[in-house]
RNA sequence: CGGAGCGUAGCUCAGCCCGGUAGAGCGCCAGCUUUGGGAGCUGGAUGCCGCAGGUUCAAAUCCUGUCGCUCCGACCA
């Protein structure tokens, strides 16, 4: 379940601003994210200390400070020049990160608080919604891996997983998921339907040998997430558990505050019967999320459906011609020679689908969603036949392939789109020539029909009179009803109340705790710096006195420091002699909520000056209702 | 996996074509001045020019290999 990458890659670049989605006003589950909160879901003013590379939840009270003349991660003037993202380049130029080799990082002490916090709030919320945590290890063996059959695909086939021999010659591997060793630990476990259902999370280091790591923590080769499994007597108590991960996964999203969206999504390698993503909207994502602007429906692009307009028809099918049209590749310009609507072309793509080989069909104003077809032909790879492959079969040059006269092992498959349509267009397997009105049942066989289009902003709801808008998302959740895939292949079975063995109902639920703090910079950032919400901030407070050479404000300021540690608010103390200009920058690169600032001015008028990061003024307050106001805030 | 680019000071980069004792800006150190949005002046430190071979009187520069990092990638029919 570690958030997947797609093909769809597409990024605007450079900084920007908070991004607000055009459609959030009038999505009535935009709203119903919003008014999710609920009481008593107060973030712990603490963070831990990392044990074995974990994150962990012990509450340690001097963490509340740290003066930043000893803090290591220094601030760079100048982003370093792999950064392609506002988040990647932000972690890097504020200390938070430092690269250590390709995909890998070390997170410096603030991200590391951060990392802390987000992970607090994800364990409250999966304890709260009934999972318990444990700690499986990351290092596991090859033997369990060939037991669920996922060893070759895993390592051979895909590549994505590190695998290496150790001394005495056994195969080992580091877990990029832990469906395996889980279901393994639960098999040991579980004997009656009494045991039913139990659900197990942990918070820790992964590993996948990403074939491009990109963008920072965002598709990293190590990287933590939370990965929770729930084991149910049958499909109705999955269904309960994976609503209650569902409810706590829109409580983390909303206690960290982001603007995002939960979504349809496709199983992809880990198998099974449904599962939704988590999306965090912003310009710079790796996913096209589509949603309805009338009902709920909400999917990734990978996995969305859509209605397409309907046309009014010829009423009598005319005879098919063959139409010479030089070099006409592409099916606007195609549709202009021709003097007919784009929505009477047809794409035929010609894929090889691990050893058969197949032609896709397309309304011409739709494109070929290829996870649908995989998914469709139950096949391991896919993939668009070369033009060498493609003029072999076709007898032609690439771009005009079409459904008729194909060789017989060819297997046609058609998107529901193609038909209805009478007197249609498609490529007629010679270069420069397309056959024109054709059609079904007279000029060629009905092929077999599905759903195989990618679905597009401006198409119609599946579900509804709405139509589809579209946005960019970071994927950091996934949740999956996985069935029985790993507990069959695992024999993880017990007794029901009939003495019959059953074979226990898994689901599984991912969250990515790293990629969960660059979405969130990603999302919250503007020109000068990072945008933290007091919820996952490394501190609350920045602290930065001015004129920190005079005695007299330096008492004041450190006697400022220790009370706010009192008031149990924690504070980043720039005690550093800098001029004003850098600290003030580094306070809003480093992006605390709340800047608090004494200086000769504010000192003899026995005031403090109060910032919030998000705003461009400060307040002049008497330090009681400053402690007052950030109690406020961070209590909210 | 295929293609391309880049490895020179802590960071950003110039120098490489056309071989001749290593450069700039920022940062760092010292002093003076300055002191509410990255200040000024003066002086100073810092480099196995990724690594290994080769060519040459001489290599950051040319050649070969290697390691690392980055970017791009199936004419959407």
């Amino acid at each position: 379940m570690a958030p997947s990458g797609s093909g769809l890659t597409s990024l605007t670049r450079g900084l920007g601003g908070p991004r607000s989605w055009p459609g959030a006003r009038r999505c009535p589950r935009a709203l119903l994210n919003q008014q999710f909160h609920s009481p008593g879901t107060r973030v712990p003013a603490t963070t831990g200390a990392c044990q074995s590379g974990q994150l962990d939840g012990s509450h340690r009270p001097d963490h509340r400070r740290m003066r930043q003349s000893r803090h290591v991660g220094r601030t760079l003037r100048e982003a370093p020049k792999d950064a392609q993202t506002a988040a990647h380049s932000l972690m890097l130029r504020a200390g938070y990160i430092q690269q250590v080799s390709a995909g890998v990082y070390s997170y410096l002490p603030l991200l590391h608080r951060t990392l802390n916090k987000i992970a607090n709030i994800i364990r409250e919320e999966m304890t709260r919604a009934g999972s318990e945590e444990l700690l499986m290890p990351a290092l596991q063996p090859r033997e369990l891996w060939e037991e669920s059959g996922r060893w070759e695909r895993y390592t051979a086939v895909d590549g994505i997983m590190f695998a290496f021999k150790d001394r005495r010659g056994s195969t080992s591997c580091l877990g990029p998921t832990h469906e395996e060793v889980v279901t393994d630990i639960l098999r040991r476990e579980i004997n009656s339907y009494k045991d039913l259902p139990k659900c197990v999370f942990q918070i820790q280091t992964k590993f996948r040998d990403e074939i491009r790591p990109r963008f920072g923590l965002m598709r990293a080769r190590e990287f933590i997430m939370k990965d929770a499994y729930s084991f149910d007597a049958d499909d109705a108590g999955l269904e309960a558990s994976y609503e209650a991960m569902r409810q706590a996964y829109h409580r983390i999203c909303q206690r960290v505050g982001y603007k995002y969206r939960a979504v349809e999504a496709d199983s992809g390698a880990i198998g099974g019967s449904g599962s939704s993503e988590f999306m965090v909207l912003a310009d710079t994502g790796e996913e096209t999320v589509l949603f309805c602007d009338q009902c709920d429906y909400a999917a990734n692009q990978e996995k969305g459906e859509s209605g397409l307009e309907q046309f009014e028809q010829d009423a009598e099918p005319a005879a098919m011609e063959e139409v010479f049209g030089e070099g006409l590749i592409g099916v606007v310009p195609l549709a202009r020679f021709l003097k007919i609507p784009v929505w009477k072309t047809t794409k035929t793509m010609i894929y090889e689908a691990d050893d058969q080989t197949v032609a896709v069909m397309v309304r011409g104003d739709c494109d070929v969603n290829e996870i649908k077809v995989t998914n469709f032909l139950g096949c391991k790879s896919l993939k668009l036949a070369t033009p060498e492959r493609i003029k072999e079969l076709t007898g032609a040059e690439v771009g005009y392939a079409g459904p008729i006269g194909l060789p017989v092992e060819v297997r046609v498959i058609a998107d529901h789109g193609v038909n209805g349509r009478v007197n249609f267009e498609c490529g007629a397997n010679k270069t420069n020539y397309h056959n024109i009105n054709v059609n079904f049942g007279r000029d060629l066989p009905l092929p077999e029909f599905g759903d195989f289009k990618l679905a597009k902003e401006g198409d119609g709801c599946p579900h509804c009179a709405g139509n589809l808008q579209a946005a960019r998302g970071i994927e950091i959740g996934h949740i999956f009803k996985l069935g029985t895939k790993y507990s069959a292949a695992m024999n993880c079975t017990f007794l029901d109340s009939n003495g019959k063995t059953q074979t226990a109902v898994m689901g599984c639920y991912g969250i990515g705790v790293t990629r969960m703090a660059a979405a969130w910079i990603e999302q919250n950032h503007d020109d000068k710096g990072i945008l933290w919400s007091p919820q996952i901030a490394p501190y609350q407070v920045h602290l930065t006195p001015l004129n920190l050479e005079d005695d007299h404000i330096r008492a004041e300021a450190d006697a400022l420091y220790e009370r706010l540690q009192k008031e149990g608010i924690e504070v980043l103390y720039d005690d550093r002699a800098i001029r004003a200009g850098e600290k003030f920058g580094d306070a809003d690169l480093l992006g605390m909520p709340i800047r608090l600032t004494m200086s000769k001015r504010t000192v003899e008028a026995g005031n403090v000056e109060f910032k919030l990061r998000t705003e461009p003024k400060p307040d002049l307050l008497p330090v009681e209702d400053a402690i007052a106001r950030i109690k406020a805030i961070c209590d909210r």
